[in-house]
DNA sequence: TATTGTTATACTCTATAACTATA
DNA sequence: TATAGTTATAGAGTATAACAATA
């Protein structure tokens, strides 16, 4: 760092033996990744969380998606009438419960998400840039037994 | 997984292939653990950063850390309002500088921040339990290694 | 009785813009 | 001109509580 620099970087502490820190710092900057490669199709995090469980699970209520991404269902509802409102995906009568809906993504639903699972690949490059092709799989084998004990 | 479990697992897909997804995942468990740690001091993960940073840094402004944390510095004036009202930290008059305020803790706010730093430790653990000390030395390293390539 | 989708409402965290007092 | 602290305001993202329709 430049000796003229005004600002001096502070000290952090005890921070930097925790954990939670380095996953919080670790979590910011994919998520910027995530942002910024995903400008061009307008798809947020959360969006795309939604989408791929509807690709990957064609007809499922927005109560079951709801569940699998851990937030209430009534958060669903404003999500989902985004995606609709923007063609992505479709409210269908679900032909066993009528009150549910049966999600599906659109033919143009389909496109983006496609597009949408490439830069999200991209991203995931930029974030995993420093580290070698061992060390990536290393970090995410590490992280999905972590999670897999978390149970969530 | 209980046969008669009505509502049954998603398919998550591709999101298993993706390190933005194990990363949110890991946070939000840290988090959670984080926040239930925490409960008798009250201290939410934003003003643990706060406070020790203050702690290694005593008389900082609160620019200062804003900019260590990564924050507006209008975020910060309602995060101090906060720990002021407490009594954990005092807006000390700069003795270099009569726009900014020098930030200290009190003593109950380093007896606080002492019990919290133990906490945080004690969440951490958690956290980790389901890796060998070795793999969460290997965890943290690869996490450090990723975030000070991203300059954050 | 329990669940689905919905609405109303509120809370947290964050940012931008503009102001003042200093530098 | 630039910076520190502050205020007003707004936008995400989230939650809780209640309701009608349906299971």
């Amino acid at each position: 760092m430049s000796d003229t620099a005004k600002k001096k970087a502070q000290n952090i502490g005890p921070l930097n033996d925790l954990m939670t820190y380095h996953l919080r710092r670790a979590q910011v900057s994919s998520f910027n990744n995530f942002t910024a490669a995903m400008s061009e199709t307008q798809i947020t995090p959360g969006q795309f969380g939604v989408i791929t469980l509807i690709s990957s699970n064609q007809g499922l209520s927005q109560s079951a998606v709801a569940r699998a991404l851990g937030v209430e269902r009534s958060t669903m509802v404003a999500v989902i009438d985004g995606l609709e409102e923007r063609g992505l995906v479709v409210r269908k009568p679900s032909l066993t419960d009528r009150r549910s809906n049966a999600l599906e993504l659109s033919e143009k639903g389909k496109q983006v998400y496609e597009q949408a699972l490439e830069l999200a690949h991209q991203a995931d490059q930029k974030t995993t840039s420093a580290l070698s092709a061992e060390e990536t799989i290393q970090l995410v084998t590490l992280l999905r037994k972590l999670n897999s004990a978390a149970g969530i």
